[in-house]
DNA sequence: TTGAAAGCGCTACCAG
DNA sequence: CTGGTAGCGCTTTCAA
């Protein structure tokens, strides 16, 4: 089942078959019709490989994203597929669970792949890979991370304004004993969206005891770092986490130690993934446009279609503050 | 930055830079070294097309899934995942959103990348499609659907006796009407599954009334469910999810129609996913060893490895009811 | 409108 | 241990 084959059956040359395969409007309609049904009748399948390296070209975009679990990065993906689908594309996702060394793997799987474009939606990023993708020079667009250049793009959040909105909503309530439930970085000791979180409390509501959670994202993640918490003794009002997937762990934990949200203590999210609003107590949380991710993403790779964004730009996106049932004021001291 | 272009810098031919470049124990450490300089100078990467090509084998696996926001696909994608690439391989994933079209064009798609095996995790399969499949003489496993044959596996589970399990513990508690809770099946009027609850009713539960919903897989999916359920005036004391994402949904929907759960109305999910356990009230479901299926997965694709199951085996797995909170006794008629 | 043929980058076989 | 080379299956000039 090669392109031989099938030229050989509607008696036409290779090039003849690869012409109607790939729709070229010159091939006369009887011809055409002869060539489909050698395909229809041998049920051949072009091989994309043979197709990719002759073509110089692919129609694949990668994605490698964090953690595939937490709903974030799922979202963000179903609008790139979308898109990608839309224009003939397909992408491919590679997870890398946070771990650095699955990072440059994926990376390099991709370029291995030829992808025509790749997005990367991960914590943290090694400068020196950052360096390889842009020598690389395939189009890449980077969520929250790096700088543009050239070949890569840059699609962000303005996370610093969503923990503010977060922090001074929950200031307003009368909070004053605050908790960050976050996750682990790629790299660092500390990660970036923690040191926000703190440094958003010392300068907007600098009289508030605080202290920082770290451990897995996810439901299990945030359960285990709320556990760690209040074992330590600090007993927060108010509960701030990195992201929605972890403040689910994160109530539940609560629930379990007969605190009850948000009379005992507020929690809050970030992301506003569809969960926070199905489970319980809903989640107060900050909204990130997950589709608007996904097509800005989409629009930084395509190479050169018409209208599109310019490579090498970078575009910040705005957050929301969604109030729900998991915030409250402070209770009161008996 | 191509293999020629290694072997020229090496100074050797470029079936030496292949010889090096796949770890083939003949080369000379002298000249091994040579080439890896070459190769890490050039900052060369190989083109995975090329290798596929020549090589006529590929390493990579595909997995086709309906919906990749339900946790369960996802986990059993996790499973396989790293079962691959423990022995070298990746996997793509393709989701199709249980639309038929787009099974169609995942197949064809993982057929043109020449993939080493395939799994089809999908609700409902095409006869012509299993055909095709069959036909295509590549390694697949369905789950739960279609028969074995040649080059054809099967995982599945054991489905009927979970229903069965958790239509005979309400059965016991006293509920006596009783709702199921579905998704769309890709083909036919009629679930498979749903119809599993209703033949199991009518065998262990002649004098239950009963009624279902389907709606879309997913947390909206289960609320509307539910909605439309409630909004006919039918109240049953059990509602039965064909799934815990779904179950989640139901969930939220009971709240906010003020019926409270279990005191009002007991829910079951099916799967135990993570977030089973960490919603309110924790989920009383079926246990799908996920982690199981991602490795029989793999193993049934595995060509030639030794000791591994064979292909056209199929292989069944029992499922286990998880009593939690989400169900108690049927409430007392005042 | 169609065919012939030169690659695309790599693997694998055959010599040496 | 290493080099030469024939493809793998397809796209893409260049001629006809």
């Amino acid at each position: 089942m090669s392109l031989e084959e099938v030229a050989k059956r509607a008696k036409v040359s290779t090039a003849t078959v690869s012409r109607v395969l790939n729709n070229i409007e010159v091939v006369r309609g009887s011809t055409r019709a002869r060539v489909l049904k050698a395909v229809e009748e041998l049920k051949y399948q072009p091989n994309l490989h043979a197709r990719t390296l002759a073509g110089g070209k692919s129609r694949t975009l990668g994605m490698i994203v964090s953690n595939m679990e937490n709903p974030f990065f799922v979202d963000v993906f179903r609008a790139l597929d979308a898109d990608a689908h839309a224009h003939g594309y397909e992408v491919v996702m590679a997870n890398t669970d946070y771990r650095a060394e699955q990072l440059v793997a994926s990376i390099h799987l991709m370029i291995a792949r030829r992808v025509a474009g790749l997005a990367v939606i991960v914590s943290e990023m090694d400068s020196s890979l950052i360096q390889e993708l842009s020598e690389s020079n395939m189009p890449v667009v980077f969520f929250d991370v790096g700088a543009p250049r050239k070949n890569l793009s840059n699609v962000r959040v303005n996370y610093n304004r969503g923990i503010e909105r977060v922090v001074e909503y929950l200031y307003d309530l009368g909070h004053r004993r605050m908790a960050f439930v976050g996750h682990h970085p790629t790299l660092g000791p500390t990660s970036l969206r923690e040191r926000t979180f703190v440094e958003t409390v010392s300068r907007h509501a600098p009289n508030v005891e605080w202290r920082t959670a770290v451990d897995a994202d996810g439901l299990e993640g945030g359960r285990h770092a709320t556990r760690e918490l209040l074992h330590s003794g600090f007993r927060p009002t108010a509960i701030i986490c990195v992201n929605d997937f972890m403040a689910v762990g994160v109530l539940r934990e609560l629930r379990e130690q007969g605190l009850r949200v948000p009379e005992d203590v507020s929690v809050t999210g970030f992301d506003n993934i569809r969960l926070s609003e199905f489970c319980h107590p809903q989640l107060t949380t900050v909204h990130i446009p997950r589709d608007r991710i996904g097509h800005l993403v989409f629009e930084s790779l395509m190479p050169d279609q018409s209208r599109t964004r310019p490579p090498g730009r970078e575009v910040v996106l705005d957050t929301e503050l969604v109030l729900r049932e998991s915030t409250g004021p402070v209770p009161a001291v008996l």
